[in-house]
RNA sequence: GCCGAAGUGGUGGAAUUGGUAGACACGCUAGACUUAGGAUCUAGUACCGCGAGGUGUGGAGGUUCAAGUCCUCUCUUCGGUACCA
């Protein structure tokens, strides 16, 4: 037998042997149990990268496992392949982004092939080819139908020199990312889907997902943001009515501190708010509010950068009415009132809201003191920050001296009672924005006609594919809309020559939200799938991905389900019973003043430490461990490991490196040792080789057996044991490898007594084989390659995936002796080993005739005598 | 800012129904074998201390016979933050 295992051979010898024996090939079967695992699908950037690596690996360990349990196993692959960065690409290396796409797929589908993985490749999808996003095309209208989809004016990042619209992305520090314009915000009629009417069954079954990480739901639900709460209207000053409904004459803002409400002295709007202008015309307020405005327009829109920026805002030149005492307070408009959330307008409280504190105490604006906490008494004069704790209500006329929680609700019914208020829920969660006006997308199904409105594409006319020949830098908003052959089409309904299609395309979450259903039936061409496959096949047992979509892409899909669920295309709600979220691989990022952000490859380290560039030796600066990304050059490229150590050894470092929940930080050395460790078993199973083939496994009670043998016996049993309990208990590999590590020790211990081989008796022999035999089929979801190969030089006819997954014998799990830790005070002080069936009254007489005991017990009172039996035996005396 | 995590030797990590902190590896040190060693095997390796012993799980408090694990506060780093996927 070679000295090495050699990755070369091996690794596409038994690629083609599963190929060839379409292994992982599978079709409906009602007679088996089936098991559904999913990997998030990926993007093709153009290579797997080490958390493709990771994340599929782990899952192919599972598909694997089991499939050795009986399961019926479906493992999909596919494609993620609409996006932002195939247009990109193609802008900067002028190619066309379905070309660069599916030579990125080739190329990963490529080096996925040489991993190994367990794939069904004939389930193969790619969503940006028109028999899937057809069925795409096609639900959207259903939604539209239903009045699930619908369009409203909404604002996106406009670069006026590019005169195109920018991602969140391509905005940095409030500047386009190309030619560093500054962003402004642009009004746009936008698609929506109304993700929102499933905000409350969303969030309740957030409670009903036993197999998802509590962390992931606690995300979701946050994100979904229920809160229950009061609207208040408050009257614009000069305004007649007291009863009117009229949105012009007033604001309704939502609060959860109705309580508070006597103590609200101005009110905020969002400068997007439709009143900011209408109220502010006319008055001296005018020109600053329209500056604000402006100046605001040109802020970062997202969360982030809105929460992040410094709080302002300006009179609008108006007042409102304060329903709780009849004050006239100011109007501001200010930066960090959200249209989206609530109503747009906010009830300042600044005596018990910080924000709305803050920005009092800048504009100099009234503050009042209404709840009064028990133990102190607030005086504004004094107050340094806002308190928003309990306590007792003051200034708030009939409502002094009660308790806040009380008056939370008795004022909500005091202003019901008036028409001034009621009690509502409010959620944070908005719809779902999913136009892009971008090319690389599904293309909406509709035309707009200048008789009839909005048209749907007829259903017999899907797919409307993407056309060629499009202006990827044409000035304007969306490429498609530069395409007059592709605009311009006659209305399907009343057949006038000059409706127009919508250009827009959709969001590529749309596309993740339900390809799981499709990889049941890809080639399906009578629908989204073939419902009786999807029947049998989902939900996903098991889904496995990056933690970075704990919230937006699993949210998407799980409203997808419901949406589906609805229309009676599914029968459940939710897609994913079970969901590890893997942690990321993460890597210093290293920069050079003169080229950036440069690949590890293009740095080289010297002998004190320093790193250099390798284009222009200048020093490179290693900076924060984060996310391994393209646009940060932070990557190794799997290849590389590939070629030095196969795939094997890849897929073992990967899992040893870490539990999946947990962040890997990158770090070379380490694969040494796994490569070290394969071969370690390498030798092992060559050593033994002479009678593995034809001694049977030992199978008999443990207590038959000689000292050693015995000993060896259990510890194979134990790791048996180790080994399930890891991958059942979330999939900690790290912890299953390091117990076989073990049992390989072992063996190599006991073959260092026992040098020579002829010392070994039949019993041994046996004991060895059930060693060797187990240590193969433990390790072989892992390191598939290596253990097929060696299972066949062991003699073993059938491939080593059609073996069952052991099981270990009870009897042969617990050693006779076990040790016995003493501790004097909580301090360790002593330990002895003892017979397992001994009483604890033997057990502290021996503690206590210790001499190592005694040294911290003599001459001292024993107040008490511990003994725990646990995992550990454990006695404790108390002195 | 908000939401969610993570923090343990020189390094990755192990141990959470509270019960020997550092399993298993990497690295390092020494030895063996070898023509050779970036192969292999053996032994050692948390820190301080000559030693007895003491200290130690980001930091500060607390509960307990016993705390990496539970409680309170706090620091740092990472992910998400609705147009990156």
């Amino acid at each position: 037998m070679e000295e090495h295992y050699n990755p070369v051979d091996v690794e596409p010898k038994w690629q083609k042997y599963w190929n060839k024996n379409h292994t992982f090939k599978v079709k409906e079967d009602k007679s088996k149990e089936k098991y559904y695992l999913l990997e998030m699908f990926p993007y093709p950037s153009g290579k797997i990268h080490m958390g493709h690596v990771r994340n599929y690996t782990i899952g192919d360990v599972v598909v694997r496992y089991k499939k050795m349990q009986g399961f019926n196993v479906i493992h999909p692959m596919g494609w993620d392949a609409f996006g932002m960065p195939a247009e990109n690409a193609a802008i900067d290396n002028n190619t066309h982004p379905a070309a660069w796409t599916y030579e990125n797929i080739s190329a990963m589908r490529y080096q996925l092939k040489k991993m190994g993985f367990s794939y069904d490749w004939d389930r193969e999808i790619a969503t940006c080819r028109p028999e899937y996003y057809k069925w795409e095309q096609w639900l959207f209208l259903k939604m539209l139908e239903k009045d699930m989809a619908y369009r409203k004016e909404s604002y996106v990042n406009w670069c006026e020199k590019c005169q195109t619209v920018l991602a969140n992305e391509q905005v940095e520090s409030d500047k386009c990312w190309r030619c560093s314009e500054n962003v402004q915000q642009k009004k746009l009629w936008q698609w929506f889907f109304k993700i929102t009417d499933y905000a409350e069954d969303l969030l309740a079954h957030c409670n009903k997902l036993p197999g998802w990480p509590d962390k992931v739901m606690r995300m979701q639900k946050n994100w979904i943001g229920k809160s229950s709460g009061s609207e208040v209207k408050f009257k614009i000053d000069g305004s007649d009515s007291n009863n009117d409904q009229d949105s012009d004459k007033n604001i309704t803002v939502f609060t959860t501190r109705p309580d508070t409400l006597f103590g609200s002295t101005f009110m905020c709007l969002a400068p997007e708010h439709p009143l900011v202008e209408k109220l502010s015309r006319g008055t001296s307020q005018e020109k600053q509010v329209d500056e604000f405005v402006n100046k605001v327009s040109t802020q970062e829109r997202s969360a982030e950068g809105i929460e992040n920026c410094e709080k302002e805002g300006v009179f609008i030149g108006a007042y409102c009415i304060n329903p709780a005492n009849n004050e006239k307070i100011p109007i501001y408009t200010a930066n960090f009132a959200l249209m989206e959330y609530g109503t747009g307008a906010v009830m300042s409280v600044p005596a018990h809201d910080q924000r709305d504190f803050e920005f009092a105490k800048k504009y100099d604006l009234n503050i009042r003191v209404v709840i009064m906490p028990e133990d102190e008494s607030l005086d504004i004069d004094n107050m340094t920050c806002a308190y928003s704790g309990r306590g007792v209500l003051v200034n708030s006329g009939e409502f002094n001296g009660l308790e806040n929680t009380q008056a939370i609700d008795d004022i909500t019914a005091w202003l019901e009672n008036q028409d001034r208020g009621k009690k509502t829920i409010n959620f944070r969660l908005r719809d779902w924005g999913i136009s892009r006006q971008r090319y690389w997308g599904t293309p909406i199904p509709v035309i707009h006609c200048p008789d009839c409105g909005i048209v749907p594409v007829p259903e017999k006319d899907l797919p409307v594919t993407l056309p060629e020949g499009v202006d990827l830098l044409a000035k304007g908003g969306s490429p498609l809309a530069t395409l007059d052959s592709f605009v311009n089409v006659d209305c399907p309904k009343c057949k006038r020559e000059d409706a127009k299609r919508d250009t827009d395309t959709m969001d590529t979450f749309v596309e993740s939200s339900w390809y799981f259903l499709r990889y049941c039936s890809p080639r399906y061409e009578n629908g989204m799938f073939d419902p009786e496959t999807v029947d049998y096949w989902m939900p996903v047992d098991q889904y496995i991905g990056g933690i970075e979509h704990a919230v937006m892409h699993l949210l998407y899909s799980r409203y997808f389900m419901r949406v589906l669920n609805t229309f009676g295309m599914v029968k459940f709600k939710e897609p994913f019973t079970k969901l590890l979220t893997q942690g990321m691989v993460c890597k210093e990022t290293l920069t050079c003043p003169e080229h950036g952000f440069v690949f590890p490859e293009e740095s080289e380290i010297k002998s004190d430490g320093q790193v250099l560039c390798t284009k222009c030796n200048a020093p490179v600066e290693v900076g924060r461990v984060i996310k391994m990304s393209k646009s940060k050059k932070n990557v190794i490229n799997p290849n590389d490991l590939l070629e030095k150590y196969g795939a094997d050894v890849t897929r073992l470092f990967c899992l040893f490196a870490a539990p999946p929940e947990r962040d890997l930080e990158w770090n070379d050395d380490g694969v040494e040792g796994c490569n070290r460790f394969i071969n370690r078993v390498w030798r092992l199973v060559g050593k033994y080789q002479d009678f593995l083939s034809d001694v049977k496994p030992y199978s008999e009670s443990a207590s038959k057996l000689s000292k050693n043998a015995k000993a060896l016996y259990i510890k194979a049993n134990q790791t048996i044991k180790k080994v399930t309990d890891d991958i059942e208990d979330n999939f900690h590999f790290n912890t299953a490898i390091s117990s076989v590590m073990e049992l390989v020790n072992a063996l190599y211990a006991m073959e260092a007594v026992e040098r020579e081989l002829d010392f070994l008796d039949d019993e041994m022999k046996q004991v060895i084989t059930f060693c060797v035999e187990n240590i193969l089929i433990l390790l072989s979801p892992i390191v598939p390659h290596f253990s097929e190969e060696l299972w066949e030089r062991c003699g073993r006819k059938s491939s080593i995936i059609n073996h069952p997954w052991p099981e270990y014998h009870t009897d042969a799990l617990q050693t006779d002796e076990v040790i016995i830790v003493v501790q004097v005070n909580g301090k360790l002080r002593s330990k002895f080993t003892t017979d397992i069936n001994s009483d604890d009254e033997a057990i502290k007489n021996t503690a206590l005739s210790d001499k190592n005991v005694l040294k911290y017990t003599s001459g001292k009172h024993i107040r008490k005598i511990i003994v725990i039996r646990k995992k550990q035996t454990l006695v404790n005396i108390v002195v």
